[in-house]
DNA sequence: CATGAATGAGTGTTCATTCAT
DNA sequence: GATGAATGAACACTCATTCAT
């Protein structure tokens, strides 16, 4: 599991080893089920060399999910960010992006603990809305009203409009996450945003003049 | 089940009051976090008083979930049902129905709980596969093909337009269960059928011909 | 289990059909072990109903051992009684008759829970030493002193030559209990009484003049 | 096992503290009697620390008995190896043997509890069947058997004739451990071997020729 | 830095016992 | 007399956390 360290001695990656193991084990398990014992022999490390790095199991967690939001949500901007203005563009580039950013297996597992622990951990849920979930959606928001004051897109609710947008991509990472493992056929993501593009540029509808 | 008040000073149907009880406190603390103690003062009981009715913790949680998945397939199933032919109706009538189940608060608990607590509780993401998300999927994915049959509906994987049809309602109740209670802005279910309606019916571009 | 009573109404030998299903529980499980609802099913009661026979578990088990050394200490004696006077049928004759005593299962279930729950209730050993085990005793130990005075048999303690007239039946009785169904080989009491008292009368050694 | 004492103040073969507090609230109480938190206290530990060591209340019950089970097995032996090959050397060797092995109160209590717990630890007895009794019976029987072959010894079924030895112990065992706490008067072993040897040897008459 | 040892606070579960009916 | 319902007092077991080394 340890990639063979060069030299016996290398301690600062320690955290980063530690808050690997822990993000397994929370995500196997849930906040509550995971045992520290569990993740730091998943670390290679004592219970007690756990405290050193992180003070107690609920510190742990929320580091855990800070450090990977991060990145996450740098990893969905960046994605997001190459859109092109016009709105059948930006539609496909955005959706297209997301599902990329979803690809990742991580990713997805980090969604569902922010979902399933936020009753008991507000700031997380509420750390999401902020730094993931609120400017995502704000940012497709945006764009969608300046196409609507541009006339080239559907007047409404652009908020509403974004979720229609993102919508399908979550209901297909929920799918992947929780229905699957249950049986449920499997679902190609990019596949799905790629139809939801098209759907949502040219309706569900069969096109009248094709 | 009910046999009439006939015991001390109170109601008969002691399963259902525990139960209540239970979704009550597992839906605030997740299973793990829940304790049977707090459950049976919920109750107006003892602890042990629980334990007439279910043998186990993980027991009563299970029996709660499916108790309430019952009725909810059933809303779910008989606002669905009334759903015209025509892509276009079929769409909004189904959309409209499933805010409407959506809108009760427990059925969204239900839902998150099972999205929180599938990875302990394997049966539950399992039997709401087979109950409630399976064929709810499988009903629009089923109308879907028949309209792309009679060329109404464009071409494409009918399971994939399912998913994008009721994607951004599953999106909602997350972000009305998750995000709200974070501090996000409100949402408005019935809105956002009524819009994701309309766009899946015209697509979210501005109609060039009206 | 309960032997079709003729008339729907009979309730005088409830205190019997008690003490036997506790008996039962008690001899399998042990008087810790043993589960009062258990006891109530056997006896085709319920639970509460035992306590209007008996007011506590412990009063139920002391009961129910009191109930069964009474015939316990009858039989014994009864069979010792017939003993004859000189040495060797006394040894013949008491020794048959207690591997006769024995025979019975549930005399030795007695006996083994006696020894068990000894511990736990001292008046239990205490009321098995004065009614059955010290009168076995006493009663050997005499007759063996008589039969020293009178020069027939070896001189020594006489108590100690009735525990070397007694003890391998204890100890078949244990085998019978303990080892057995723990896959030991099986016992003939009947067989070891005659053999032991051709042994106490002409010794282990060959017959020099046979 | 023994590393010297390096931790805190106290020695570090906990395993044998809790195991003799252990064995002493076992033998006081019984197995389901027996309190953790009892044996916990007269260990000097808290409940918890129980676990560092034990998984489980049967694992530290059965471990004790195991633990102790072989020096008895042991001491018996040991004991037992010293017999002569002629009759009677036999008998009085390996009767006095047992008499001194016997003589240690924490066998006797060892062989009670055995008694006491076979019918809800069924390999306890199985075990010592295996290792305690069944060995010293089958020693007997055979070195009884070899006699026989010999001529001189009685013929007769050879295991009941070891049962013909080893029963008055066994019954002196019990009348020890259960009879004398209620009261009966004292034993000593060591007289009912060599008493009991006698009258193996020479029988329980008296000697006509003597 | 790291850990083996230890623990306290808590949690699910059992079961003899009570009581209104 | 009999019972279904309810409970309190225990008890085994878990686990995050601490501390001397």
């Amino acid at each position: 599991m340890t990639e063979g360290p060069r030299w016996r001695r290398r301690a600062a990656d320690r955290p980063h080893e530690i808050a690997k193991a822990a993000l397994d084990e929370f995500a196997a398990r849930g906040y509550a089920g995971a045992r520290l014992s569990d993740i730091a022999v998943r670390a290679g490390l004592s219970k007690s060399a756990l405290y050193v790095y992180y003070p107690t199991k609920a510190d742990l967690f929320r580091f855990v999910v800070a450090e990977r939001s991060g990145p996450a949500v740098a990893a969905i901007l960046a994605e997001t960010q190459g859109a092109r203005d016009d709105v059948a563009g930006l539609i496909r580039d955005s959706l297209m992006a997301l599902a990329r950013a979803m690809a990742r297996p991580e990713l997805r597992r980090l969604a569902r603990m922010v979902i399933a622990e936020s009753g008991n951990f507000p700031e997380l849920a509420h750390d999401w809305h902020e730094a993931v979930v609120g400017p995502a959606i704000g940012a497709l928001a945006g764009a969608i009203g300046r196409a609507q004051a541009a006339g080239t897109a559907r007047p409404g609710d652009p908020r509403l409009a974004a979720m229609s947008m993102v919508g399908p991509l979550i209901a297909g990472v929920l799918w992947l996450e929780i229905m699957v493992p249950a049986g449920a056929q499997p679902l190609d993501l990019d596949a799905l945003a790629r139809q939801h593009a098209d759907i949502l540029v040219g309706g569900l509808l069969a096109q009248r003049g094709a």
